[in-house]
DNA sequence: CGAATGCTTTGATCTACATCAACACTCGAC
DNA sequence: GTCGAGTGTTGATGTAGATCAAAGCATTCG
């Protein structure tokens, strides 16, 4: 709902160093981490590092998909609009993901930099070049896209089936998993994104969503020293409550209705 | 919600003819189109023909991903559950659509014969072997891959944002735009699938499906000569219905209010 | 510093859709 | 034919979450 029209500025190049693919931290977490050290020097040829500031757009939805991304550090909302403005965030991008899969004529969805924004861009192009030359990087990104589907299965579960409390819960708990695959501790949570982008990935109100924030903080589940960061206190609590009967939740937390 | 919880059972194996691959007439539709006759051979070795009941499970949630499949005759449908019955329908599968595209170990999804059904049925280990050989089908696969993925968002958008009537109005208009991708006609739409189907695939309960289509009925816009078939009488308001603002839906269709 | 701006929270009210409850239609079995 | 089971439609009512409205609370800026 709260999406602010801003026009897509060009992306800035930052000057480009010998092979930074090699130093790249990020790269075991991401597609480069498919290529040893000898074909990591062909990808580096053909990537340009650039950097975005927070609000700004990476791409528009239906604008030719020239270049693919991997970002190397930030965040970024991904979304698709409908022509009166309303909102759907289709997944956050961080650290080491892969950003505008769409191996089609144009992207299927807008990108924006929720943070300061490192990224690596590849011309379309060249990258399916190299596809053809390295197979295991064309089956890391198939199973990048694997992996994209099962989680966009998740979310239409979530979207067509789960209530308020269920879709918080599944949230907060997915960004804790992601946390700790990249072995980070998965209790204290960073919230990159306002209530509104947490309102339109979950298919809510900004109000719904900060309501049932309060009614965990409330509960004793998850505790916010400033909405930007949560920390889970009770994750069996909240487990119940991602994945099961409405009811059930309540039944688990009678104190719940006593708010 | 209506899920039946029917076991699985084995699907029968069908006598193997000399090479099916080459006479198949849905080949041009699918996956197997990116390969040469020669190569078609190897594929045709690996195959087995099998075929499915209507309410047959094909595999469920959770199994070890042994197989995918090739859908040559028939519909299927593709599901998640919820502990307590609930049901998201995550996507329906027709003739000449690939079926199971998961690169991991376990299905992310089961998946049910709505219609009697042909399938061809791969061992995933042989072809995955088979991918290392023709990249060409890889690429196939990954560009399958993108485009379920692109079709996931648009799924997101529907259920996070879309109200009933955008719901139905989009789903009748992309099962339309299928058919005529298919060189069949656009105006009149089979549903092999129920109305719980259907509720559960846009996140609605039944009665607000059947009430829609009613609507619909009334409106002028589509026609049901019996409640598995329904013909498009006016696209142009179903598909403002289907992408534009609510009230603007209203204010195209007065006589919609005054049903 | 105080004003302005942009988030977030909280409260009051409304409504689209779910749920509950009959009833109607179809089709196969007998 | 009619019985019954499954599927679909229609009506009455309930409710989760949206919307409307108004304060908090930081942060920036002149």
């Amino acid at each position: 709902m709260s999406h602010d029209n801003r026009p897509s500025r060009p992306l800035e190049l930052a000057p480009q160093i010998a092979n930074p693919c090699q130093a790249c931290a990020v790269r075991v977490h991401s597609v480069c981490g498919a290529l040893e050290p000898a074909e990591l020097n062909r990808l580096a040829a053909i990537t340009t590092q650039t950097e975005a500031e927070p609000g700004e757009t990476i791409f528009i939805e239906g604008d030719p998909a020239d270049h693919l991304f991997v970002v190397t550090g930030g965040g970024v909302r991904m979304y698709k609009l409908l022509p009166d403005g309303r909102r759907q965030i289709t997944g956050f991008i961080f650290t080491g993901d892969f950003l505008g899969l769409a191996l089609y004529d144009n992207y299927a969805y807008s990108a924006e930099a929720m943070t300061r924004l490192q990224l690596c861009r590849f011309p379309r192009r060249k990258l399916e070049k190299l596809l053809d030359e390295f197979p295991k990087l064309e089956r890391r990104l198939l199973k990048t896209a694997s992996n994209e589907l099962a989680a966009a299965q998740d979310q239409m579960l979530l979207l067509g089936r789960k209530t308020a409390r269920e879709r918080i819960a599944t949230f907060l708990l997915s960004l804790s998993e992601r946390a700790i695959r990249r072995g980070e501790r998965g209790d204290v949570i960073a919230l990159p994104m306002s209530r509104g982008d947490i309102g339109d990935y979950l298919g809510l109100a900004i109000e719904t969503v900060s309501r049932t924030f309060t009614r965990f903080k409330k509960l004793g589940v998850v505790y916010h020293s400033n909405p930007r960061e949560a920390k889970i206190l009770d994750r069996e609590t909240l487990q119940d409550i991602a994945g099961m009967a409405e009811d059930m939740s309540l039944t688990a937390t009678a104190a719940f209705r006593r708010r």
